[in-house]
DNA sequence: GAGCCTCGGCTCTTGTACTGGGAAGTACA
């Protein structure tokens, strides 16, 4: 059975939407969103909270900050009947499809409820009729504007959705590339511009994109120093219908505004709210629908505005809390006592006078990260130019692009000390795994490229060996205790249950000879869900084996996930951060693993690929007893 | 509904911009 999370969050979500619609407690509505997104964001299978819902115990469900006796009771009553009665009694109270009228670009619930109990509106397809005869224009407080607005937000919702999530991976190179297009589009006229939002806080996917700007002439934008390069760099995108950054079309002699030069992008599709200090627009490339908000900020206040920007929502709420219990008002333009600024420009001083360390963007979740913060206990996460190795990767001998050489070359180039050639098993036919005749053949060419490269980078001898559905490895015993490395990582049966999925790593995990679990839940985000193992219990086994466990950081996997790295961490297991490179451009993709790594409170000293070499070594060897 | 101080009743999460309609709703972190 699948994890139980993903559907409770949707239920909850939508209680809190057919209340709010229904004109219900807010307080209420609060409290089912909020039971939502802790469902959304629990690292554990909530069913393993209630191991008999026939004779349940609450006491672990409501020790969560979040939920009470009601949600746990509703819960429980999913976990043994597949449903929730309240949740069925709501939606019997509204006409069936009329929620999904909230997915439209500015209507709300009070809309909703406006166009349901005055126009007779019960669905999308109901509203556009309704719309074309011309009968909802008779009714208070829908104006002319607003119909067309509603027009216009169908004409969007109806071919793709609404609401896109994007994975990080395709969002930071859309945010470099914007950047990039405005500074040349705007050249002196720029002091500060930073991208901001769920991006900067490296969430594996994103809603939108947030940019800020500051104009002033004549200044250079701070680096991203978590991840060791500007956020200016496009990192080698260039959308279809765009041409380069800085190419005739975006050079104009005389200067457009800052809403002008964002809203005329060429991947702007509409322009959703143009003002003077905030502007969104609804961008459009090869089939990728994607909203991006620009705030325009005065210097001295681009500190509090990159604060409110980034978000969380929740982290916000907590820190302007915080304010007003130190008689102060924090807003998207400074810290205040009154009329007065105390600060603005930086982060960092609002920070310092709210009695706070600097928190790293990936950290401002409301997940205890400013209780840390005052007492001086955040983490010093990982960064990454801490990576000296790249422990998963793949040449020509199975699914990758690139020769041992070519491999070795470019991790040498990134001044890494070690990589790990792990080409697939042969269970993996497909991507021509290698057989073990194929493997010892392949051992040799590692050997022989190794002592070639003896003087620039150490090449490890080792495989990506399948783990089969019932735990076995794709090799036997005899063959891999000739290779230097072991990643073993499940590439199929990726539905198999919770409790078959944990038994089956766990066994891997007990190999002597695996180093690493390689993505081990093998989930493809916005693709497919994987695996649903036990992680807590992965992670203790791993930490006693004294191996780690990956995260993969191609952008389609981040697996382990933020929240499961953090039960591996909090288990006391090692991590690896590998790119699980097939060709050169996947190296690119370690910032989303880094990203992911500090979302969970990692450490340098927490991952494997941070060593110096004779340790790192050292450590490869004491895994297998 | 959650959570707190007390066992039933009370309070609960900020602050601002934009739009469109003539105040409030929606959206954003």
């Amino acid at each position: 059975m699948a994890r139980a999370n993903p559907a409770l969050a949707a239920i909850f979500q939508q209680m809190a939407d057919v209340t709010e619609i229904l004109s219900g407690d807010r307080f209420r509505v609060l409290a089912f969103q909020k039971a939502a997104r802790i469902l959304d964001e629990l690292a554990l299978d909530v069913a393993e909270l209630v191991p008999d819902p026939a004779h349940p115990d609450l006491k672990k469900l409501t020790a969560v900050q979040g939920i009470g006796k009601g949600t746990a009771e509703r819960i429980v009553e999913y976990l043994a009947t597949g449903k929730i009665r309240e949740h069925h009694d709501l939606l019997a109270q509204i006409p069936p499809e009329l929620p999904a009228l909230l997915d439209l670009q500015g209507v709300g619930p009070k809309t909703v409820a406006l166009l349901w109990k005055q126009g007779g509106v019960t669905s999308l397809a109901d509203l556009k009729t309704k719309l074309g005869d011309n009968s909802l224009s008779s009714i208070p407080g829908l104006g002319p504007k607003k119909l067309e607005n509603f027009r216009q937000a169908l004409a969007f919702v109806q071919p793709q959705g609404a609401q896109q999530r994007v994975r990080l991976g395709q969002a930071m190179p859309i945010a470099r590339w914007i950047i990039d297009e405005l500074r040349h589009k705007l050249s002196r006229q720029i002091h500060e511009i930073h991208y901001a939002g769920s991006l900067r806080r490296g969430k594996e996917t994103i809603g939108d994109l947030d940019i800020l700007i500051s104009p002033a002439p004549g200044s250079a934008p701070a680096p991203e120093t978590a991840l060791g390069s500007a956020p200016g760099s496009a990192g080698g995108y260039a959308p279809a219908s765009a041409p380069a950054p800085g190419s005739a079309h975006t050079t104009n002699k005389s200067a457009p505004s800052i809403a002008d030069a964002f809203t005329t992008l060429p991947l702007v599709q509409d322009v959703l709210a143009k003002g003077d200090t905030k502007c969104s627009v609804r961008l459009s490339d090869q089939g990728l629908h994607l909203q991006s908000d620009l705030r325009i900020v005065p210097p001295e206040s681009f500190g509090a505005a990159l604060l409110y920007f980034t978000g969380s929502k929740e982290h916000n709420v907590r820190l302007r809390q915080r304010a007003l219990e130190q008689g102060l008002k924090l807003n998207e333009y400074g810290l205040y006592k009154g009329d007065k600024l105390l600060a603005g420009q930086t982060e960092e001083e609002i920070f310092r006078h709210l009695g706070l360390d600097w928190i790293p963007p990936e950290l401002r979740e409301d997940h205890g990260e400013i209780s840390l913060a005052e007492r001086h206990q955040l983490p010093a996460l990982i960064n990454l130019g801490d990576i000296q190795a790249e422990l998963h990767a793949h040449t020509t001998a199975s699914d990758g692009l690139w020769s041992i050489f070519d491999l070795a070359q470019s991790c040498a180039d990134r001044r890494m000390h070690v990589v790990a050639v792990t080409d697939h098993s042969k269970s993996q036919f497909q991507a021509n795994g290698l057989s073990e005749e194929r493997l010892v053949q392949h051992v040799q060419a590692i050997r022989a490229a190794a002592a070639q490269f003896k003087n620039s980078i150490t090449i490890l001898a080792g495989a990506e060996v399948d783990i089969l559905a019932d735990g076995r490895l794709d090799y036997p015993d005899s063959v891999l205790k000739e290779l230097d490395i072991v990643v073993a990582s499940p590439h199929a049966a990726l539905t198999q249950d919770p409790k078959k999925a944990t038994a089956r790593l766990r066994k891997a995990i007990d190999n002597r000879y695996v180093t690493i679990l390689g993505h081990p839940t093998g989930r493809l985000i916005l693709r497919r869900p994987g695996l649903a193992p036990d992680i807590e219990e992965l992670a203790q086994a791993a930490a006693q084996r004294g191996i780690a466990l990956e995260i993969n950081a191609n952008s389609y996997r981040l697996d382990l996930r933020d929240t499961h790295a953090r039960v591996a961490l909090e288990a006391g297991c090692k991590l690896a951060i590998n790119t699980d490179a097939h060709g050169p451009a996947d190296l690119d993709q370690l910032p989303y693993g880094i990203l992911t790594a500090r979302r969970a409170g990692a450490r340098q000293d927490d991952v494997v690929n941070t060593l110096p070499r004779d340790a790192l070594l050292k450590w490869i060897k004491s895994t297998r007893r």
